[in-house]
DNA sequence: AAGATTTAGGAAAACGCTTTCATTTTTATC
DNA sequence: GATAAAAATGAAAGCGTTTTCCTAAATCTT
């Protein structure tokens, strides 16, 4: 076996012919005659040469390589969204590589944003998922996608805010949380709290605003303590119910949680057992996202597919395209066993 | 603001030097006057100039980028591998791109593996995880590897098999399947089966070997029909233990379960519950992995802790250190409700 | 103040490819 | 068989850096 470190050289010199001329066996273009293919390909086969794909991005000026910026893999979601985003990615032939929004923006407590290491990577396109943003991580987003635009384009995913410029594939969780809203008071419930997400944003399309609406439309009386944030862990999602529990009388508990995603609502869950609730009787549950573990847990939960691994495929499609426009994605409802009809 | 584009070029002839110049006021090396430093300085910020790392990497033949290859990130035990090897190569300063296995090795199905795009991406070096893998999956793995590993080091993880001689970061999966025997007949059990991986590996450190260790210690009788292989999805799990269910009497079934992984075990937990089963009181189970979702099961899942994210983290520690040695890592028991005493 | 050091900074090569342009060889045309 | 057209190939420039080598300027010796 022939060491590795075979540049274009060394094959140019053991078939006997320029680096033009095995560049041009290896990438097909130009015109090479049958015989000097033959014999370039075969020394190539024989060094089991790989052009450096580096030394080819100096003059194509492509990288073949995408970024995505996530939350937090860590919810089984974001890894739905990776998956499908890599499989199109290499269906396409790029790589993907992944990087935490922590390292873009840095933490809440930090008081400056790290140095950017993506800029100098040329990438051929950003994949940013803004979801989850404290308002003030949110501009520092903003900021910092201004200045990596300038390098690569750059495509959002998620809930995405009207007030960021960019092609999207983004989903209306405002209608889908008023659907969901109708869906539980068709059930006969009238004590509908919601656990969401951050709630100083300026977006219209957001769960609270979907909410507040269906609750308006279904005309039933608003109560501010039905309504709790937190960022989308099992444990805080349990924290935020048993605060709520805590701060009611029990006649006055809801009998109906929407949760901002499956992990909260299995937070929700835990906190409801705490309390003795029996599940569904007692209180419904509803998540989002239908996670893989959703059908498992007791009772099964009922939750909303946001088709996440297609949401990633979108994007990558969206960005390779070079197209800007801003599209919204499908969801729907996954009956289960945690949403019963309320009976007083 | 300034285009994009600038180059090294654009700097230095604004600043009034040569790029030599310019290169060193970036790096920090050689040595340059105070007053040159800052002009350059203040120049590459009003440029907003990054230096493209791929021509850098064309001069240092280093990429700063690793590649890390699981077998499927579906499985959030893969998502806390990521983010400790993640978390780890940003400290020192690398990318990590991720890769599914299947993008490698191809699939099962597929009469040949897919060509290979890594050896043309000069990594610094690549982290394979090389569980889950049939007998014939596992060859084209090592073949694969043998050609990669010309290219880049490479440090492989999970219950690596001894016959890969690779650096690696292992966990000895039969030590840790007799140990969990150990502890379910301590809790009286003596029917207790096992739903593994894979069956016809040749390794040592298998978990079937680590059961039947474990049976022989106990004096237990072996019984074929207590072990079914599987290959780690909740479903998979629920079929392999209703396929038990149905080929034994009941009063054969088994007490208690080991379960390859947290996701199997939730399939068992269904399979169980079809079947009318009272957890734990009829039927103890054990998983691992410790997923997120295990303490929100109910009941609450006993599971091991196999600590993925520090695994990730040493394996890119290990990779970057150049050494060559085989570690083995931690593990342990997590006791939650899913395990209990067998009263016949 | 003259020589010896040290410091500062430029010129140019090197990294491994692709691509354009020019030249040579082959093939087609009459 | 001479000429035109087409095909095959090589030379060289270019991509954006780093780094080595060298010269010029500044600083230190005595």
């Amino acid at each position: 076996m022939i060491h590795s470190g075979s540049t274009i050289y060394d094959i140019a010199a053991e078939a006997g012919v320029s680096i033009a001329t095995v560049s041009r066996v290896l990438r097909g273009g130009g015109s090479v005659s049958a015989a000097t293919k033959a014999r370039g390909e075969a020394v190539i086969a024989r060094h089991n040469y790989h052009p450096s794909a580096i030394a080819q991005g100096m003059t194509s000026k492509k990288t073949y390589t995408l970024g995505m910026i996530l939350p937090k893999l860590l919810n089984p979601n974001y890894a739905m969204i990776f998956t499908g985003a890599n499989d199109e990615a290499r269906r396409q032939g790029h790589l993907i590589s992944l990087f935490p929004m922590r390292g873009l923006i840095g933490d809440e407590t930090e008081a400056e944003p790290p140095a950017l290491s993506l800029a100098n990577r040329r990438l051929d396109g950003l994949v940013v998922c803004v979801e989850y943003l404290p308002p003030r991580q949110k501009e520092r987003l903003q900021s910092t996608l201004k200045e990596l635009r300038q390098y690569m384009p750059i495509v959002l995913i998620g809930c995405v805010p009207s007030y960021f410029d960019y092609p999207a594939i983004s989903y209306s969780m405002a209608d889908m949380t008023r659907k969901t809203v109708s869906y539980l008071v068709g059930l006969g419930h009238e004590r509908i709290a919601m656990i969401g997400g951050t709630q100083e944003d300026q977006d219209e399309n957001r769960r609270d605003v979907g909410y507040l609406e269906g609750i308006r439309e279904a005309q039933l009386p608003y109560t501010a303590s039905y309504r709790a944030f937190c960022r989308g862990t099992a444990e805080e999602g349990e924290t935020a119910l048993e605060a709520m529990f805590a701060s009611l009388l029990p006649a006055y508990w809801p009998t109906a949680i929407i949760a901002l995603n499956d992990l909260v609502a299995m937070g929700c869950m835990a906190a409801a057992r705490k309390r003795g609730l029996r599940l569904p009787q007692d209180l419904s549950i509803i998540g989002c996202d239908n996670l893989y573990c959703a059908p498992y847990l007791s009772p099964a939960l009922t939750s909303i597919d946001t088709r996440q691994q297609e949401l990633g495929a979108k994007a990558v499609r969206l960005l390779l395209s070079g197209e800007k426009t801003r599209e919204t994605t499908q969801w729907e409802f996954v009956f289960r066993d945690s949403c019963a009809k309320y009976k007083p």
